[in-house]
DNA sequence: TCGTTATTTAGGCAATCATCGAAATATTGT
DNA sequence: ACAATATTTCGATGATTGCCTAAATAACGA
């Protein structure tokens, strides 16, 4: 958890987040969205897998990267653990 | 709100609010909770209050750490935003 | 005012992070 | 096999972080 924590910690790579919760998208298509250069952006990419916030599939030589639902809400539980909601309120 | 992200990407700063989270402690409490050096949780403080997770009172020579539930609140808003959860759901 | 307690600030150091350009890898089409 | 495209890995660099010890500040009581 403390992965994901420290994921969510760059605005850009909360940016990619936010981006792939409408649709997921290729490398160059969420690097369309970014002034930085694309090592860099790989170099997010790979943060954002390691905390599992995202997965990758291959499509050719495009790699889409989708958001991982369920280690997102496992973090938003984490979070409502520390900022003391109940998390199970009707 | 990125300083907020910030301060929670931290294990230790997450565990003072934890600790918080039961009841406000003066810096000493809490650090009674930890092993590490005064000076370097002092620092930590430092980071939750400008994120303005945290406030500060004066009591004579010891100061009084207590959770700002607003700030946590809204630092919760923001990430159910990312996570996708629309907040509102009965 | 002096000594004690609580806490922070200052200074230094090693480790990690964010970034870049260049080079490497993977895949597809010709 | 080659060229083109998409993406990542490599290597370097400057900035930031986290940690420590020592010193400074603040408040209190004798």
């Amino acid at each position: 958890m403390n992965e994901v924590f420290e994921a969510l910690a760059h605005p850009v790579r909360r940016e990619i987040l936010k981006l792939l919760r409408k649709r997921a998208m290729s490398a160059g298509e969420l690097a369309e969205h970014f002034t930085i250069a694309k090592p860099t952006l790989s170099g997010h990419f790979t943060v954002l897998k390691n905390a599992g916030l995202v997965t990758t599939e291959r499509q050719g030589t495009t790699i889409i990267y989708r958001l991982n639902m369920s280690v997102m809400e496992e973090a938003l539980a984490a979070f409502m653990a520390l900022a003391g909601s109940k998390g199970k309120e009707r």
